[in-house]
DNA sequence: CGGCCTCTTGACGCCTCCCTGACGCGCGGC
DNA sequence: GCCGCGCGTCAGGGAGGCGTCAAGAGGCCG
């Protein structure tokens, strides 16, 4: 199940993508405006963004930039406009295809399909996708993790927040970076909310939460998951 | 400097192409036919394929599932059929993009650019910079430091101090230097922190902390860190 | 509308890190 | 030989960061 936020203010367009996007099992978001379309982007970590680039209240281009500026979801613009221009413009911005209105919906859907396949993580034989430590195991494909043989449920921002830990094992990462990729771009100082998930973490996965050995605190720089 | 593989039977077309690639400080193969394709992208590796589909010798879906089979390198297709079922065929079977003739340069110089930016390494484990001296290990990317096999924690000024050291590896950084880049632009006397700071450094990376190898002090200069 | 699950926020005690001052040592000049 | 200067070392105190708990706010589903 893919996420996909459509971000067009014509009514009409975002219907009808909409409809065919729920009929192929796709979660959908929406927004008409720029301002909107950061903020679901942000809160709802979409895995595609299909983006119209007459919107009312920004520039297209600077929607993109401000998307581009923390993540590299994939962007598929949809625009009247023609010009070679334009395109150039919103592809080098970081689009990553540009579809021009009025478009066929069953390319439109084929485009997405390859915007979305590609950004899936290179699943080559050796790096699996399964981490294991002697405490617990985490399946980050399928999102489960395990310790002492059950399954641990683990909320949405509590997985976020393990997956980009687990994806830098080994590597210290800073609270601000930890922030941003799983609040959003706009956060970076509010460190008091690291502190509680972390916490949680631990106390879910950890054999000895107190003494965590696996999920390392870096004093003043950040965290650090080691396997 | 990247490598692109043109695929086309029309001549005038990949001319044009690899001059306008060539010109843009490309490295260009060409190929008139499918098997030839096949050949030169397994022989030569290339960061991004532009593939015409209406070739010689073989079907060109089935170009794309042969290069498919082996590598996620960038395809970029290009096609005289504007049909929508060929553009998804295409896409389905595992091209990242689809330019119909007659096309404007720009634009697919821009697709390409898009192809080749996306397919850019995230951030692999391996880029990380280590340095390495007979007593201890530094990788700078994983704020991580090893010595006799174990990790040595620094705090963040230590590291700070640190990095701007292995970074000038070799050269002499004067005290005032070394202050205004770790302590901020307004400190550029206070030589007391650094004797502090060095001291804590050489303690917990030096093997023999009081006859220091590796961090050399230049009386009256500044430091230098010696791999 | 009510209950449940998350996320957010605040308070409190503990621990780490940074700064500071004191002292010892070696070197060069007076 | 004495003194001044720069550097290395050590220990203590203050400030801020971190872990923990608990309660309130908001959204989703029955």
């Amino acid at each position: 199940m893919n996420r996909v936020l459509v971000v067009d203010d014509e009514p009409q367009i975002v219907r009808a993508l909409v409809i065919n996007l729920k009929a192929r099992k796709y979660e959908v978001d929406a927004a008409s405006d720029g301002a909107t379309a950061l903020r679901l982007a942000a809160a709802r970590h979409p895995d595609v963004i299909v983006l119209d680039l007459g919107l009312p209240d920004m520039d297209g281009v600077e929607v993109i930039r401000g998307i581009r500026g923390w993540t590299r979801v994939p962007i598929l613009v949809l625009s009247a406009r023609q010009t070679s221009d334009e395109k150039v413009e919103a592809l080098d911005a970081g689009a990553d295809d540009y579809v021009t209105k009025p478009f066929g919906m069953d390319e439109l859907l084929a485009r997405l399909r390859a915007a979305v396949r590609r950004a899936e993580p290179v699943g080559r034989p050796e790096d699996s996708v399964v981490v294991e430590t002697d405490a617990f195991t985490v399946d980050l494909a399928a999102k489960k993790a395990h310790r002492d043989g059950r399954d641990v449920r683990l909320t949405p921002t509590e997985w976020h927040l393990l997956e980009v830990l687990v994806r830098n094992a080994g590597r210290l990462v800073s609270q601000k970076q930890l922030l941003q990729e799983v609040w959003g771009p706009s956060y970076g100082t509010e460190s008091n909310y690291l502190r509680v998930y972390m916490a949680q973490l631990r106390r879910k996965l950890e054999a000895d939460p107190s003494h965590p050995r696996h999920f390392v605190t870096e004093p003043g720089m950040g965290y650090r998951f080691e396997r």
